[in-house]
DNA sequence: TATTGACCTGAAGTTAGGTTTAGGTATTAG
DNA sequence: CTAATACCTAAACCTAACTTCAGGTCAATA
């Protein structure tokens, strides 16, 4: 059993960000001793739960959704299970859509460092935009689809 | 040159965003025609820019600097590649994170798919932390470490 | 004894990134 | 002529996810 401040440090969360989640409902099993919130490990593990889901884009209000699913019990496998694999096309799209921009950062960075090299952006420009470096214009061409 | 109800098909965004992007200064050479805003190929690749660094977590206002230092010329080269390189390490990292939450989403996938089959948890849970199929005990570990 | 530190509450405040509203202009279609 | 469109502005409004504040309890320490 861990108290609101040692989960504070564990998770690396200010306290008032757990307070605001248990009054959200993230932590429906949260036990008191006179007040006073006892972190057991299940709530351990539904703070990964949350963080993961979070990272995954979904609001707290679905968050407590699914924790009330759990709490429902058995009948809720399958909508629980569906959650889980919408976030992960969720994830995996978001994935994609950064591969782009990271494309687009390297291309900047390319840029910049032919830009300095050169003093201006005059032999950039006149390679634009198909007759740069094969591996960069791979990059452009990501990044401009 | 276009018409700002042009753009905002064309790149999938609200006229209204269009125009607090304006506002905000991330459109430093847009011309106007009797009131009338018209977007060049410049601005095009402005807004490329914007949601590339939008997307890297970038806030508005820091996207409104690096616009300052476009306009500032070639003195300011450096610090614009910095920020591209910064950029992307922020990307890099943030992949990394929505890594670990995808293999936290695939454990819970596989967990209800089993919890359905079997009908409740106990299976898995007898399984847990370190009896899991080798796949499966791979994303449970990088999830919970 | 008193003060420090860790916990508690409800309510108000904050921030980013837009969106909506209310009212106006200018051009074109019927 | 008038009515529908597409543009314009300033200012108010909105939402999510926290954070801060003001005031209070309780246990251990100096």
């Amino acid at each position: 059993m861990y108290t609101i401040g040692q989960v504070s440090e564990m998770f690396n969360l200010p306290i008032s960000t757990l307070r605001y989640y248990d009054k959200e409902g993230l932590f429906p099993n949260l036990e008191r001793e006179s007040g006073i919130r006892k972190f057991s490990d299940d709530e351990m593990e539904a703070l990964r739960v949350i963080e993961c889901l979070k990272e995954s884009g979904l609001e707290i209000k679905d968050i407590k959704q699914f924790f009330e699913w759990v709490k429902a019990g058995s009948s809720t496998y399958e909508k629980r299970k569906e959650l889980f694999e919408l976030r992960k096309a969720a994830v995996e799209e978001e994935m994609k859509a950064l591969e782009k921009t990271l494309d687009m950062l390297k291309f900047k960075c390319w840029y910049y460092e032919k830009a300095m090299a050169d003093g201006n952006e005059d032999g950039i420009n006149a390679m634009l935009p198909d007759k740069l470096p094969p591996e960069i214009q791979k990059l452009y061409d990501s990044a401009h689809k």
